[in-house]
DNA sequence: TCGTCCATGCAACCCGATTGCATTGTTTAA
DNA sequence: TTAAACAATGCAATCGGGTTGCATGGACGA
C-alpha cells in the first residue's frame, strides 16, 4: 500500500516523505477537487505551510494540477498518468457546483478544439463549467 | 460625448456620477481587461475602494463583466450591449498572453457547446486561453 | 428649505498566498 | 562512522487583493 504511493512518488521525481505520503494518500480518496484548507482539515495536526509546500512541490512536478474554478482559493486535483512536470495533459473540463461549492474533474469531456485568430499561440485552455452536479439536483 | 457616455450610464440604470463617468471612460479607451490597481493607477488621485465599488456597480448594473484569468486579481471589460444586470449573454472566448500577461476579450470565438454527464445542470461556461497574443510573437 | 438617500473617502480588517529563517532529518562523501 | 551538505519541516511574519464599517458630502424630491 505505502509502497504503492512512494512508488507513484519516485515515479515524479518526488523525495518520499512521511507528510507526502500521508497528502498524496488523501488526495487519493477525495472524488472532488480540494484547496489547502481542506487538505489542512483532514490531518489532526498538520502545518499549513508544509501541506501547501507540498501541494506546491506536487503540482510542479506534475502529480497534480490546479484549478481556478471562481471561488477564492485554487483547487487542486490528481493528475493523469500522462502529466510531467511542467506539462500538465489533462486539458479536460472542471465543473463547479454551485450549491455545494465542490469542483469535479470531468476528464472524459475533452476540452473542445478552439481557433483562434492569426497570430495568437495557444499554450494552455481552461475550462470551467458552472451549474448544478447530478448530486445537487 | 459625456453625454453619450451618461446615456450609456443611464441606461443601465447607473446613476452618473462625475468618478463613474471617468471610469467608463477610461474602460472604453482599454484594448485588454483591467484589474482594480490599473483602473487606480489610470487616475491620478483617486480613492481605490470608491473605484473598486464603481466596478462593482458596473458588473451587477450588466455594464462590464469580470474576468478571471488565472492570475492573482479578477479583471473587468466592458460586456457586450445585450447584458442586463444579473445575466451576463457575453459567453465568450478570454485569451491570457503569458509573456505580457494581459487579458483580451475575444468575443467573435463563442463558446462551444458542451454535454454534461446526466444530471448535471450548467449555469455558465467559462473558458480561458492561455498563450502567445499577436503583439508578443 | 429640509430631509432623505446615495456616492464618496478614510480606516481598518479578513483571508489566501507566500517568504524568511531556524531546526530537523536524511543522504553523501571522506 | 562521522562530518558535511542538502532537503524538508515548522513557526513567525508579511503581502496583497478583496471587503466592510462608518462618517462625510452632495444631489434630489417633498
Amino acid at each position: 500500500m505505502n509502497e504503492a504511493i512512494e512508488n507513484i512518488l519516485q515515479s515524479k521525481d518526488i523525495a518520499p516523505t512521511a507528510m507526502r505520503i500521508l497528502v498524496l494518500e488523501y488526495l487519493q480518496k477525495q472524488t472532488a477537487a480540494v484547496n489547502l484548507a481542506d487538505v489542512e482539515a483532514g490531518f489532526a495536526q498538520a502545518d499549513r505551510i508544509t501541506i501547501y509546500r507540498t501541494l506546491k512541490t506536487f503540482e510542479e512536478k506534475g502529480l497534480i494540477h490546479s484549478i481556478n474554478d471562481g471561488t477564492e482559493s485554487t483547487k487542486y486535483a490528481l493528475c493523469a498518468e500522462a502529466c510531467k512536470a511542467g506539462d500538465h495533459y489533462d486539458l479536460h473540463l472542471h465543473f463547479f457546483c454551485i450549491k455545494c461549492r465542490q469542483t469535479y474533474c470531468l476528464p472524459k469531456h475533452k476540452v473542445p478544439e478552439i481557433d483562434l485568430p492569426a497570430g495568437y499561440q495557444l499554450k494552455e485552455l481552461n475550462l470551467v463549467a458552472k451549474g448544478i452536479c447530478d448530486q445537487c439536483t
